[in-house]
RNA sequence: UCCGGAGUAGCUCAGCGGUAGAGCGGGUGGCUGUUAACCACUAGGUCGGGGGUUCGAAUCCCUCCUCCGGAGCCA
């Protein structure tokens, strides 16, 4: 490889760089020749450029240089850098210098034509290269970082979780069983319960870790593997809870909007949308929502869970995700404190995303009295003894509490306007989806 | 698990009882400003597997497999 005589830059920074001889590595992205120049585009993971070689700049040596190179073969060039207003970004590289780095092997199998879904997923592996998921996989980075940042500026704890369990913690799911040392262990379907042990030790604590849930679920909006932030607090009751997920949410979208204009354009998600994501977000109760529905056409009665297209006619009536609250203690977890006002009902709430994206938090207050938990464990059909550890919370020293979960597959979507989760992470594991 | 839909060239698809097709991608050649460049030529197929009907099946029937969408369940 021939050493390069001008910087390295990297094509995020190209604006700053007009008139000057800068190095570019990367990948060829597409190439067009005509007599005696070429065109060359080429991508180094942060922006994509045109270089234009011509051969009285790079000579027959330049110019079989550039021929010998496929889609996605891996190059070095060196150049002037130009500002063109015809090009896409604004900059083009004058070549001086063309140094293939690997010629790829064979013919790269994503063309720069169209593609079905499942072909694409086959090859997730190099699909992630393509501008699209490129800007996606930045804006996933940027919520994450966001949902850090307002956890840690409010005094919040980062607590890990564990992965592998030794019972469920909603019984109802199905729980990916693995061999640990002879005994069955679980993968963890919610870190919740430990977080709640967190919130005992250090006040505030947020869980961020991957979440595992074997339901044979085909739809665009399940996982079997995904990514879930849960914060806990002690001495917080429901409403507490909602109003920190209303600001968590309005600062991870003003976050998105403040730095990832370019990448929104490029997955052509309309901003106008996102700057709606204001507080206050509505709040309707179930048992209001059950009329709603009854009076939109729904065939739905007070008890019954509220499905996918009935999610989507309450949130249809919002430009801004709506707060779904006191279901029917019936529908909901062991764990979740009943409403002393009307003991049918569960202190916890759903918040559902604008433009159908469902459910993207699901939160609320947890029972804190040692007996009445006991009691809920039993009628649960849940073993009292494996969850001996969570029920000493309630006896040593037990106080109101409350969090929420949010599913970060599920924002991501809706942020980017996706249609389906399975873009919003690098290599989705899905009911037949184990490979790449 | 249930209900729909789809499997034909590397990819996206057309063909739906009578000789296996197109566009893109690949290869070769041409072109000094191309923008998913263009022009010419070219290679490339067990029509998802198995069974059946028929003189003849990619096409009709049965069966199995795989994938996609939705329901249930959930974040």
């Amino acid at each position: 490889m021939v050493t390069p005589t001008a910087p390295h830059v990297y094509l995020q920074d190209i604006a700053g760089w007009d008139g000057k001889d800068v190095t570019l590595k990367g990948w060829l992205y597409n190439k067009r020749s005509s007599g005696k120049i070429r065109f060359v585009i080429v991508r180094d993971g942060t922006g994509l450029i045109q270089c234009v070689g011509s051969i009285n700049d790079i000579g027959d040596e330049g110019l079989a240089a550039v021929d010998s190179l496929t889609q996605e073969s891996s190059v070095i060039v060196e150049g002037t850098v130009k500002a063109e207003p015809r090009a896409p970004g604004g900059f083009e590289l004058v070549l001086k210098k063309v140094v293939p780095v690997h010629v790829a092997l064979g013919e790269f199998p994503i063309s720069p034509k169209e593609h079905g879904t499942a072909f694409l997923m086959d090859n997730r592996h190099l699909w992630l290269r393509s501008k699209r998921q490129v800007a996606i996989m930045r804006i996933r980075h940027s919520i994450v970082k966001a949902i850090r940042d307002f956890f840690d500026e409010r005094g919040f704890t980062l607590f890990d979780p564990p992965i592998f369990t030794n019972a469920a913690c909603e019984g109802t799911s199905t729980l990916f069983e693995t061999d640990y040392f002879g005994e069955p262990a679980y993968l963890s379907q919610s870190g919740q319960l430990y977080g709640e042990c967190g919130a005992m030790a250090l006040g505030k604590i947020y869980t961020f870790g991957p979440t595992f849930r074997a339901e044979k679920s085909k739809t665009r909006r399940h996982l079997t593997e995904f990514w879930m932030i849960e914060p806990e607090v002690a001495y917080a009751e429901m409403w507490d809870a909602a109003a920190l997920a209303e600001d968590m949410i309005c600062f991870v979208v003003r976050r998105v909007l403040d730095t990832r204009r370019e990448e929104l354009t490029a997955i052509e998600r309309d901003p106008a949308i996102l700057e709606k994501i204001q507080k206050p977000f509505p709040r309707i109760c179930y048992t209001d929502a059950i009329e709603v529905l009854k009076k939109s056409g729904h065939e739905i009665n007070w008890g019954d869970d509220i499905g996918g297209d009935e999610e989507t006619t309450i949130s249809n009536q919002y430009d801004r995700p709506v707060f779904l609250h006191h279901f029917p203690a019936d529908l909901k977890a062991f764990y979740m404190k009943r409403d002393p006002n009307d003991p049918k009902l569960a202190l916890g709430f759903d918040l559902l995303a604008p433009e159908g994206k469902g459910e993207v938090i699901g939160g609320g207050q947890r029972e804190d009295d040692y007996d009445t938990l006991v009691a809920r464990i039993q009628e649960h059909g849940l073993k009292v003894e494996d969850f001996e550890w969570f029920l000493d919370l309630r006896k040593y020293g037990t106080v109101p509490h409350a969090g929420f979960g949010l599913g970060l597959e599920r924002t991501v979507a809706w942020l980017c306007g996706l249609p389906h989760v399975r873009e919003t992470i690098p290599f989705p594991r899905m009911i037949s989806r184990l490979k790449p």
